[in-house]
DNA sequence: GAAGCAATGTATCGGAGCGATATATCCAAG
DNA sequence: CTTGGATATATCGCTCCGATACATTGCTTC
């Protein structure tokens, strides 16, 4: 599978975890889980689940009718029938392999977001290993403002600058939040040591956004 | 022209403001505009050349052998040569029409960074409106954020938590941002008041991202 | 002085993913 | 009883991106 449709497989595998779901609902979650906004096109998502049909780690089953309502009157014909996803074992196995060892670049951009979402099932040491390393190609990046801002410092023009001052501000406040987290993960590894399938660490309540300015 | 490559064609018309330019460091240019990082691919930037040219606000002009060196051997053959591409008079035009009346969308994510970048360009007024409109986005999108967190508030998952919390301050972070640039904005058109192609307003220095903490 | 190699430069292609759209069912308000 | 909105599944065209191929400098390093 694609690019970039391989986060999407991950999210997709695990929100199955908890039980199954159709595919409205499905997208639901998965705008919800990334954020409220930028939402997932059908045209991305019906595609994906047939490549995981396919590859057999998740299974379609009808639920017009399990609970309740026997099939009223005929049981053939057009009925369009919801169509509920559900893990197969393979499928179980394959979601604990995405989330225990990330491919090559579980720190970019797109990849992130979903990987972190689903912490709660990944051990403490991939946990760790994803956070900084997200947290180097954010310095990186920072270090690339910096470079920048430096060289049009002569040609520099107002509001392009404000723009990457601006820019830079934010990967900085990203740098220092990754650092927190990484902070309270070592804090908790310590407390209690490598001992597999622990709980994670809740990351402190933090102080919320400061909220009674302008 | 598709529906995300106006806001290159929008850049690249404003890129060429300055001076001709060819390909190779447009793309470089381009890049550095919307900060260092997000490479924008020839697979897009030379379609959209092409379509720049059909429409007649470029043309192209070459610059293998203007100033120095005749041509040494044969003028025939291969010899690539460096294609640099030039406004047309259409095109400075063009340019003025896209900053002075935004299309239906200036404030979305990939738009509005390029329109700030040619605020310096823009009219007071123009440039207080797509403020204003990239502000209401972002109240929109807080808004989305703070819906989110309220209903998973009982079946919350720490990391997932963790993650839109995070979200929520970025947003709001970008909306205090936006507001001090709008309050700058509408002070200095008091004291300047609306008189048609003024100076553009620096937006204060800023004390910086405080840079000792960690 | 040529061999190596990074940067400069132009260009295309396959395919992933998105927006738009079509279709269909259910249910509440009018 | 019909309008309309939420729920639900599905496809298609088109844009854009990553990968790649290519050619030409210009530089170091033997």
């Amino acid at each position: 599978m694609g690019r970039r449709s391989d986060v999407l497989e991950l999210a997709v595998l695990g929100l199955l975890q908890e039980s199954g779901l159709h595919g409205y609902e499905l997208r639901k979650r998965l705008n919800a889980l990334l954020g409220p906004f930028r939402a997932l096109s059908y045209g991305t998502l019906y595609p994906c689940l047939k490549s995981l049909l396919a590859a057999g780690w998740i299974h379609e089953a009808g639920a017009g009718n399990e609970a309740g309502t026997a099939t009223p009157a005929s049981p053939l014909a057009g009925r369009r029938a919801k169509i509920v996803y559900e893990l197969t074992a393979e499928g179980k196995e394959r979601f604990q392999s995405l989330v225990s060892h990330p491919g090559p670049a579980a720190w970019e951009d797109e990849r992130f977001d979903v990987h972190f979402a689903f912490f709660a099932r990944t051990d403490a040491g991939t946990r760790l290993q994803i956070l900084e390393g997200r947290r180097s190609r954010l310095e990186e990046r920072r270090e690339g403002y910096r470079q920048s801002m430096h060289r049009s410092r002569e040609r520099a023009e107002q509001y392009t600058l404000e723009l990457q001052r601006h820019g830079l501000e934010s990967v900085d406040r990203e740098v220092r939040w990754l650092s927190e987290l990484i902070d309270t993960e070592r804090a908790s590894n310590m407390t209690h040591p490598p001992h597999d399938g622990d709980r994670p660490p809740l990351p402190a309540p933090a102080p919320g956004p400061d909220h009674e300015s302008r």
